[in-house]
Order: C-alpha cells, then structure tokens, then sequence
DNA sequence: TCACTTATTGTAAATCATACAATATTTATT
DNA sequence: AATAAATATTGTATGATTTACAATAAGTGA
C-alpha cells in the first residue's frame, strides 16, 4: 500500500463506497449484509462499504468490496445513488456513492475475510433496520435495480446459466410483487433471444421444465430501440 | 459564513457538485454552461459547479449553484451519476455529484453572479469541449434525462406553463433526434391530463394552435403502473 | 373570396396484450 | 400397464393499442 492513512484524516471529510449485492435463491430475490463489530451501529446489519482509497476509482472500490465479501471478480457494477445529508455519519462528514451488483448465488462462498463471517442473505423484503441511513439506499437501490430490470436484461445475472422460463417468471413476480400469466409471460420473452437446451430439469416430481440459456450476444447484435416510448 | 475554508482543506479530497441546468428555447434542449476564469482549464466552457459546504447536503449544494446562476428556487434538482476518477481533477481528489433542473428559460434572466457573466445557453448536441471530464458527466447526464423525459411527465417543466401540442411534439422530437407522427402523438397524450385552454396562439402567420396547460394534480392522483412492464 | 398553411380529427390495417382453454409430457400411484 | 396428478407448453379469440395515412377544419394574408 503506497499510502499510509489515518482515521483522522479521512474523517475530516470521506468518501466511502457501498455496494449492494443482489441474488435469487430459494424464489427470492436477496442482497447480501454485514453485521457490525465495531461503533458507531455496532451489531447492527449494514450495506457492505468501505473508504475510497486515495487513487481507487469508485467502481474500483465497489468490486473491491465485491471481491472481499465473495471472491468474484469481473462483475459489472451498477452505480446507484450517492448519499450526503451532512449528519448522516456520527464521526463526520462522509458522502457515500452507491452501488450494486448482481451475482449468481450458487456461483460461490461467501469469503473469509475480515467482515465476511457475519455476512447474511436477506430477501429484499425482509430487511431490518441497518445502520446509518442504509435503508435509505437500499430502497432506493431497489427501485432502480427493478426499472433496470425492466429496461435491460439482467435479470440473467441472477439465474443460473441454465434455467427455466418459470424460474425467470417467479423472479420477475417476486421482484415486482406480482403475478403473471405463464402463456402470456412467454409471449414477452419471444422478444428476447434465448436458447433452448436438449436438457431439462432433473430431480422434479412432475414434467420437468426445458432448459434455457440467454443468448447475450445476439442481444447486443439487434440494436435496442433506445428512443421515444413515452409510458408517463 | 460560519466556516473559514482554505482551497488547501478541500484539496487533498473534496467533493463537488455539478449542475446541469437544462431549458428549451428556439425548438432546443439546451444547458447552461458557464467559461472558466481561472486554472486549471481556464477559457474553457464547463458545467457551473461548486464544493459542497461543510453542513450542506448535496441537492441544497445544487440548488444553491442554481439560485447564484439563475435566481431560481423551489426548482426540483434531480441527482444524476456521480463521477471520481482519481485524476479526473488535476489539482487533487474531487469527488462530483452531478445534478440536473428543468427550468423555462423565458422566467428568468441569467443573474448577475460571479461566474454568470460568462454563462451561455448551448444546445445539447452542439456542446463544444468542456473542462474536466464535463463531456461525459453530460452525456451520461443527457442519457438520464431522456430517460425520464419518457418515464416521467417532466417535460412540462421545460415548457412554457401554456404550450401547443406541436410545441410539446416538437421538444420529443429535439430530445430524442426522431420524428414523430402529429395524429399518432396526439393520442399518445390522451393518457396524461392536459387541459385545454380557450385561447390560441398568438402572431402565426397561420390557423393558430390551442394553448394547453398540463394537470400536475390530476396526473398524482392517476396512480401510475408502478410495475412490471419488461421493454428489454 | 380564395389560396395557403397548419391544426385537428378520422379510419382501416396491423400489431400487441389479455384472459382463458386445450393439449402435452413427465412422475407417482394403483 | 393404466391412470391420476402435476406442471409444461401451445393455442385461440377478444379487445386494446399502434401505425400509416387520409380527410376535414380553421385560421392568415392577398
């Protein structure tokens, strides 16, 4: 580390850095939190977030945390909203930028570094109270994580690589605390390209689903319309 | 002023807000820019922006650039992206918050400030090269904005309080670089409460138009989808 | 009054959304 | 092996919305 760096001089005025992590599992949509070991919120569950290093671009930071909490790498980073009542930190005056990422939960294990043993996934719908004003970003981190998933398709950041449209349905109905028609469902999709696989779900005591896989580059190849659609 | 500040406390990490002001005049979206007086970038155009005060939240920050350029308050400051690349500013760690207002620009006269001398009224797809890294807050800004221009019925905010219909279709079509159908546009609009007024257009050399005024009121009360919609 | 220009309304076809029904395919049970 | 149960998958009819284009209306200026 180039920089030697002192609570002192970052708590004059910060910048930090917290990092929403989103998952589905178990038909929930969930995001993964931290309980605190230290003042001020102690034992309180928190956003995970961090202090911007003094030459760390911010969404370098992000998928610092990122890494140190799951061990992924190379997940795209959503900014989200940035945060700076001024006495929304007790010590001093730190501005948060926000972000958010999502991840397939079977991926990985939650790492073993420092903060890491008192990680938990938390459905989205279920969130205790947290420390400082992180319910404050989390909702609306929620908000503009459920308009993204309506205008881009990452939803298939958070389902396994193979999946069935049912498992892509409950999703979206979790997500927006909804029910959808399954024959009308898939008449949506047809505006999304995704394969369908010569295998099905295993282990279901009914007619298993067809698989599918989402074809991310055909996505990107029909240029998306990225104008005028005016749904006031 | 309850704080002395020295340029040197803010500068070995400070945070700034960026305020994107934007109008439409002359059948263009256009945006206040101001010209540097001093180093670094001197002469050039850059976005009017300024440190956050020590007990200042981040919209007051934004307001108050606002209210110093254009006299302006009570105006809805919409936050955009946050912007903190290490070198982004050369003279040490800025961190900026980039907010956007929609104001009419015939309300107002550009106030005599400090920095307002020098401020112009740019269309947005004529913006010449900007100080810092200016071009791409108001890109990734201008981006934001579209995409509330069709999400949210602020594109009242930018018209005169009565407009033509025309006019309305007009600033889509600016904003969005398209054409649209004049019958087609209209019923479009049959889902957002406008009332029409008993006057017209004045000075045409033409049949002129209805003036409407939009119903801020009505459109409240008309609780809007809220949910899945899925335009991938 | 007439030509001109733009405003405003209308209409038919195509497309999309919705609700619901029907069929298909697998597992579990007899 | 036949059947029931459960869910997957496809189909269809209706209505709503979008689209392209045409027709009409209502001012201005000569």
């Amino acid at each position: 580390m180039l920089y030697k760096i002192e609570l002192t001089d970052f708590f004059t005025s910060a910048f930090s850095v917290d990092c929403m992590i989103f998952g589905y599992e178990d038909g929930q949509l969930k995001v993964l939190l931290i309980e605190r070991g230290v003042e001020p919120f102690n034992h309180y569950w928190a956003i995970p977030g961090d202090l911007v290093y003094p030459n760390e671009d911010l969404p370098d930071a992000a998928s610092r945390i990122l890494l140190e909490l799951t061990g992924l790498a190379d997940v795209p980073m959503h900014q989200s909203k940035s945060f700076g009542a001024p006495n929304r930190h007790p010590q001093g005056r730190v501005i948060t930028i926000s972000y958010f990422a999502l991840i397939r939960i079977s991926d990985f294990e939650i790492k073993a570094s420092s903060w890491a043993e008192k990680a938990m996934w938390v459905a989205v719908n279920d969130v205790p109270q947290l420390a400082f004003d992180h319910n404050l970003i989390l909702d609306s981190t929620y908000e503009l994580l459920k308009q993204k998933l309506n205008a881009d398709p990452i939803c298939f950041d958070l389902l396994p690589e193979k999946f069935t449209l049912m498992e892509l349905q409950q999703l979206y109905e979790y997500a927006f605390n909804t029910s959808l028609d399954k024959a009308n469902f898939r008449k949506k999709l047809k505006s999304i390209p995704l394969i369908q696989l010569n295998e099905s779900q295993q282990n279901v005591k009914h007619r298993p689903a067809k698989l599918f896989k989402y074809d991310a580059s055909a996505y990107i190849a029909s240029e998306k319309s990225d104008g005028f659609q005016f749904n006031l």
